[in-house]
DNA sequence: GCTTGTCTTAAATGAACATTACATTTATTT
DNA sequence: AAATAAATGTAATGTTCATTTAAGACAAGC
């Protein structure tokens, strides 16, 4: 994870910064208003953690500022005033947690995650499907397994999609052909084991593995994970 | 259960935790609208209690909030005032029950219980089916016994649901030919011995007490539980 | 102890699925 | 508008493996 850490005693920032690199993460600080609003304008990152009292430009104005220029990247403000006006202020700036020092690390990375994770649930949503190693954008409509990009024809695509939206649960050939081929009834040919074929190709080719499971008599799944 | 509590009064909080973590339950407890809403979207638990009055947000704030967001965990709400109007207003805005302080514990329990109750049987609804340690799953087609998951064909897995959904019923050899076959004669073969063999050899073999009990000359039987 | 009904095992059958090549439809280019 | 290319559907062929059959072992009841 990517995180901004703008905080002015060098103490803190220190401490802070050591121990979430230790957590495997990529921490860019600043010491100064100014230098941190120059950086979360530049960089892109996963969550920034800035303290509400900074020389240069103050805490609330980066927050405001950012989202006024619509950046949506969560943000969490370190305050020393544990008042509830002052939490509310923050809050309202656009903050989107806030954490009283001093403070224990385990709660500081305690809602580093929780902050990623509802942010991912939200600008994720809908939008992206995944299962195991497989990733599934509907707005781009490109499919990824383990990182690697993988070209799809639109029908592939589909059924792909459909399989995915019910990860986890049977999906037997009737269902397909109502909800991938809109037939309302059976084409008696092998259209399903053709194109199953061909998206297995594609995306079970070169994996350890395979990520569509055939039920024999019952139809097809893709585990949940 | 994993519970979230949300109430100002200590003592209250207190006495509510205690009793509830004694019951085997998992307790979050925010003393604060602001930390509660924090909690309650970024975790997932099975039943909320949630005071009317608090400091911060709200607590009908809270529950439109979380209803808005498509959060439908079940909400208890805890309600200084007793008064018919206030409790409506309660459950307009998206909670499950009230409940008017001071009350007493087991009242508090029976409640959490029902609410937790409903909610599983709306999720669960007519999908799963079981009897003693067995159940089935009609979405995902899996089978558990004990937890423990076990892999069915077609033929078994059709066999047992239909002697499932009959089970505290003797269920004969034409029924079976008839709901699990379609075979509207006597095959005069040994089909379903083989089936109800095989079935038990995955389902009764590690197993104390077996399942699928055989009532000779009539058929066979689950008993209920 | 014999009869009858049930259980188990192993081999044979056949339906369900996979794959490839080919045909048809649809879209794109000249 | 014709020619080409691409995508989808159809058909034929090959493979796999669940279901069935059947035969022998076993157990229950008379």
């Amino acid at each position: 994870m990517r995180i901004l850490c703008i905080e002015d005693e060098k103490e803190l920032l220190d401490y802070v910064t050591k121990g979430l690199a230790e957590c495997g993460h990529i921490v860019d600080t600043a010491q100064n208003g100014t230098d941190g609003l120059f950086m979360a304008t530049t960089e892109t990152y996963d969550v920034m953690l800035i303290d509400r009292m900074l020389p240069g430009v103050d805490g609330l104005t980066i927050i405001k500022t950012l989202r006024g220029a619509n950046n949506l990247t969560p943000i969490l403000i370190f305050s020393a005033l544990g008042e509830v006006d002052d939490r509310v202020k923050g809050l309202r700036a656009g903050g989107d947690d806030y954490l009283v020092k001093p403070f224990a690390f385990s709660e500081l990375l305690a809602r580093i995650d929780a902050l990623d994770r509802r942010n991912r649930k939200s600008t994720e949503s809908e939008t992206m499907l995944h299962a195991q190693d497989i990733e599934l954008d509907l707005l781009t409509r490109k499919v990824k397994r383990n990182g690697k990009e993988i070209a799809l024809q639109a029908t592939e695509f589909r059924l792909l999609e459909y399989l995915l939206r019910h990860k986890g649960q049977v999906v037997t050939r009737t269902m397909l052909l109502e909800y991938v081929w809109d037939y309302h009834f059976d084409p008696q040919t092998n259209v399903i084991d053709v194109h199953i074929s061909r998206l297995r190709q594609k995306i079970d080719k070169d994996s350890p593995n395979q990520l569509i499971k055939t039920l024999r008599g019952t139809g097809y799944i893709i585990d949940d994970a």
